[in-house]
DNA sequence: CTCAACTCTTTACGCGCGCAAATAATTGTG
DNA sequence: CACAATTATTTGCGCGCGTAAAGAGTTGAG
C-alpha cells in the first residue's frame, strides 16, 4: 500500500490516470464506469489505499447512505436481537447503519432524533418508546425524513409500521393456557414501560371474555427497564401474600416472567405443567434466554426475522422511489407458541 | 420555532444580528463569546432552531468530536452494559459516541476500524475480540488514532488498557469455593471466543496449584457467542455421562453457567450450597441476569463503572493533551465476590 | 476621561467532494 | 471504414463551514 499518502480524490485521480469526476462516479457506483476503467481504478486502489472523505461526500450528496436505527433500550436482549438483525440487513443493502438507543428516556429519544437529523439519513428505522414518546417531535421528524416504525406502533406516525400481532399472539397463548389448565391471570406493570404491554393487557381481557372467563389482573408497581427485578420483587410479594388469583400466570413479557420464576423458586413453589407443580408461568417475546430458565419458559415468539426484513425492505423501497407512500402501510406478523416446561 | 427555515450559518448570522465567525466560535464553545453576545445568539436559536451541518463542521475541523466505541458482541448483556455506560460518559463529556459491534467476527472488527477511520474520530474505546483480532490491522489503526483498549488486553496495542484483574478475581472465587466445599473444576470452551476465557483458565490452574489441588478441566466444544446453548448442551452431556470431575463447577463466564444450570435442572440435579444439593456452580462476570437464575448464581463481578469511567477519562486526557502517552498505561480493577445460592 | 485589553466584524481563502454542461475519446454496429 | 451511441475528460461552480488577519468596536480599571 501507498508510499506517499493520497490525501484527496484529486491526487488519486492523478496516480490512477483517471479524471476526478470519473473516480467520483466510480465510488458512487462501481458499475457505472466502463469495465476497463474500473479495472484501472481498482488496480490503483490496491497500490495506494485511498478512501473518499465521508464528510465531503455527505455534505454534497443530496441523500446520504446513512440509515438511522433507534431502539428504546439497547440493553434489553429483545432489542439487541433486533438491532443485530437490522444492522446486518442494512449493511448488506450497501447502507451505513447508525444505531442509537433511547435508554428508556423520552429526552434521549428526542435527542436521538435531533442527532439523526444532523446526519441527514436517507431513512430511519425506529422502535419508539411508545406512549412515552413525544408525539409532536416524532411527527415533525417523520415529515422530514422517511421513517418506518417497528415493534411498537404510534398511530399515524411514519410511513409504515411493521410489528407483531399482539392480538393473535396473546390469543394463542391464552387459548392454550385455558385449554390445558386453570385460566391465566395477567401479570404486568401498572404503568408499563414496555411499549407493547398496553396492547397485550387489552387483548388479554378481550380474549378471556371471549372464552367466557373473567380477566384477572395482577398489576404491579415499578418503572424503568429493570423488568427482572420488578418481576422478582413484586412477584415475591404477590406470592408470599397469597394474592395470586390463579395458579396460571401470563406475564406481559418474558423478562418479568424471569423475575417471577426466581421469586417462585426462592419461595419454594414448583413451577411447570407437570403433576405436583403449583404454578404455571408463561411469558411473551421468546426472550433469547427463555430457553435456559428453570424451568424453561413457555412463551409466544416474535418473528424477529420477518419484521426486520420487511422493515428494511420497505424503507429501502421508499428511498429508491424517492417518494413517500400516500397511505400508511401496516403489517403485523403472527407470533408462534413456544411450548416449554413452565406452562 | 423558525418561520422560514434557516439553512446555513450565514442566514442564521443575519437573523441573529451577529457575524458568522462569531456564531462559529459560539458553536465550538459557547463560553468563548461575551455573555451578552451569547444571550443574543441563544435568543435567536430559540426562535429559529438552526443546527450547524455536521459534515461541513467535521470536514474542516482537524479533530472531530466523535468517539468510536467498539465491542465484540453487542447482544451479550455484559457488553450491552459496557456500551450503555460508555455512551453516557462520552455524551456527558460533550462528545458524540459512535457505537459499533464486531458481531464476533474478525472481518467485522476490521471493517469497523475502517469505518471509524473515515469518520476521523478524536479517539476510540475498544474491547477487541482478543486472540481473534487481526493484530496488524489493530496496530496500524492505533498508530493513526488514539485508542484505549478495555475489557480484553492485546499486548502493546493502544495507548492503554483498562480491565479486570482476572488473576485476583479468579483467585477470589477459587479460594472461596475451596474453603467451603470440594475444590472446583473449571468449565470452559476448548477454543474460547470469550476474550477473557484464556486468562481465567490459566489463573484457575495457577490458583489451584498454589492451594495444593490439581486443576480439573472440563473443556467443551462449540464456537460462536451462543454461550448459554453451549453451556446447556455440553453441560448436559457431561452430566449425563457422569464425566464431572468434581461436584463444584467454576464456569469461565456466567452465560455458560446459565446454560449449565438449565442442564442440571433438567437432569434433576439440585444445585446450591445447601444440604442435599449435589452440585455447586459458580460463574464469572456477574451477568445482569445472574441474580434471577434458579438458584441465583454465585459469581465474581466486574467493576463496570470504574472500568468505563477510567477508560473515558484516560482517552479524553489523551485527546486534550493532543499527544500520545509514551509508556503504555495499564490498570486492572479488582473483582468482588458475589455470593448467592448456587455455590 | 484615557488607555489597554478584549471581543466582534469584515474579508477572504480553503477543505474535499458532488454535479452539470460541453467536449473529446472510445466503443460497437453494420 | 464510417457512424451513432456510449463513456471519459475538462472546466468550473457550489456546498456549509473553519480559520486567519486586520481593523473597528466595546469594556472596565485607574
Amino acid at each position: 500500500m501507498g508510499d506517499p499518502k493520497i490525501k484527496n480524490m484529486e491526487e488519486f485521480a492523478v496516480v490512477s490516470g483517471i479524471s476526478r469526476p470519473t473516480i467520483s462516479k466510480y465510488f458512487h457506483d462501481p458499475a457505472s464506469v466502463r469495465k476497463s476503467t474500473r479495472a484501472r481504478i481498482e488496480a490503483a486502489l490496491e497500490q495506494h489505499d485511498y478512501r473518499p472523505n465521508m464528510y465531503a461526500i455527505n455534505q454534497n450528496r443530496r441523500l446520504t447512505k446513512n440509515i438511522g436505527i433507534i431502539v428504546p433500550y439497547s440493553a434489553d436482549p429483545v432489542f439487541a436481537e433486533f438491532s443485530r438483525n437490522l444492522e446486518t440487513l442494512v449493511i448488506e443493502a450497501g447502507y451505513r447503519p447508525i444505531l442509537l438507543s433511547s435508554q428508556g428516556a423520552r429526552s434521549q429519544e428526542i435527542e436521538n432524533l435531533n442527532s439523526l437529523r444532523s446526519i441527514k439519513p436517507a431513512g430511519v428505522l425506529m422502535a419508539p418508546l411508545g406512549h412515552n414518546s413525544h408525539r409532536d417531535a416524532l411527527e415533525a421528524f417523520c415529515n422530514d425524513v422517511p421513517t418506518v416504525l417497528f415493534d411498537s406502533n404510534i398511530a399515524g406516525i411514519g410511513e409504515a409500521f411493521i410489528g407483531h400481532d399482539n392480538a393473535q399472539a396473546t390469543g394463542l397463548i391464552c387459548d392454550y393456557l385455558c385449554k390445558t389448565g386453570e385460566p391465566p391471570a395477567f401479570f404486568g406493570m401498572r404503568n408499563p414501560t414496555d411499549p407493547n404491554a398496553f396492547r397485550r393487557h387489552e387483548t388479554y381481557c378481550d380474549v378471556m371474555e371471549r372464552l367466557g372467563h373473567t380477566p384477572q389482573l395482577i398489576q404491579v408497581d415499578g418503572d424503568g427497564w429493570n423488568f427482572e427485578e420488578i418481576g422478582y420483587q413484586q412477584g415475591r410479594a404477590v406470592i408470599t401474600e397469597k394474592r395470586l388469583p390463579s395458579s396460571t400466570i401470563l406475564c406481559s413479557n418474558d423478562r418479568l416472567a424471569i423475575g417471577l420464576l426466581a421469586a417462585a423458586y426462592e419461595t419454594g413453589h414448583r413451577v411447570g405443567s407437570d403433576e405436583g407443580c403449583e404454578l404455571r408461568v408463561a411469558g411473551h417475546d421468546d426472550h433469547p434466554f427463555s430457553r435456559y430458565t428453570c424451568p424453561s419458559l413457555t412463551s409466544v415468539s416474535h418473528d424477529y426475522d420477518s419484521i426486520s426484513k420487511r422493515s428494511v425492505e420497505l424503507l429501502l423501497g421508499l428511498i429508491d422511489s424517492e417518494m413517500r407512500s400516500e397511505n400508511r402501510h401496516t403489517k403485523l406478523f403472527d407470533g408462534t407458541l413456544i411450548l416449554r416446561s413452565s406452562a
